[in-house]
DNA sequence: TGTGCAGTCTGTAGCAACTACAGGGTCAAG
DNA sequence: CTTGACCCTGTAGTTGCTACAGACTGCACA
């Protein structure tokens, strides 16, 4: 891990990109509760600090695994609120685990009739295109 | 097939009921153009047929498939404008089908992470929590 | 001291693809 | 002739951002 304790008075266009994170998105996050509103410069400026860069961290890799800004709402909070939050967190994640194979089983049946229709279709001389009468067909044909 | 051709002055509610689709998402279609606006009645009542409702199946089976309603309407312009549309409606449905395959791709990722950090969570008594720790870890531990 | 430019601020609008009202009109049955 | 079930329109909400416009600030350079 890089040092995040250290850094004090970031602007928020340096948060962003040691984080990688869309500049827009930093003020997003803080706007809907996942990042804590930063003290300001006494122009308004934002000024952020290494506890910052770590739970924008934290957000972002969590949104790579696919959880929802609400689940990710609810992981900080256990994150702050508890002493052991590890039984809910592991909660958390296993109902999103269920979610993302249910994702990939709906993705792998579309892969496969679009796999069978495109190799159907061949070079695309058919008169009938097998692709469109596919898509006219009953829907229980998946 | 059920019998398409035959049906005649159907409202909206019965629509929707015969193909599935939900009774708002058929004025939906129509505003953005993948419907036809269909004839009134006097009283300015839409009436379907079955040309409408086999189209309304065609974009329903091809939402199923994952196709975005820009890839439908192509999808749609093909069917109507050309005689031999096979070749462009397989390019659409490729490249569709390598954006499916992307994102199962990216979505055995996260299912790998998760499994084992669920896995690793046990029955959730640690003291340090492995799936907080992992996601406060840096990113390309994925 | 001025001036220019890059940075920051706010609020708002836009994207996909719906979904769900509110507030009104219509129509057939009882 | 009223009741209830349908229909109409427009608009707002959802998720997770992203991209402005228009105003302000702060620093370097002449």
């Amino acid at each position: 891990m890089r040092d995040h304790a250290g850094v004090t008075g970031m602007q928020r266009a340096e948060l962003a990109r040691r984080t990688g994170c869309n500049l827009e998105t930093v003020r997003y996050y803080e706007k809907v509760g996942l990042l804590p509103e930063p003290p300001r410069t006494t122009a308004g400026y934002r000024s952020y600090d290494g506890a910052h860069e770590r739970r924008l961290r934290f957000v972002l890799r969590a949104r790579e695994l696919g959880f929802s800004l609400d689940e990710i709402r609810e992981l900080l909070r256990l994150v702050d609120e508890r002493d052991r939050p590890c039984a809910e967190a592991r909660d958390v994640a296993a109902v999103h685990l269920a979610d993302v194979r249910a994702k990939i089983a709906d993705l792998k049946r579309m892969e496969r009739v679009l796999k069978d229709v495109v190799a159907q279709c061949g070079d695309g001389t058919l008169p009938e295109c097998p692709l469109i009468e596919t898509l006219f067909q009953e829907r229980n044909a998946i």
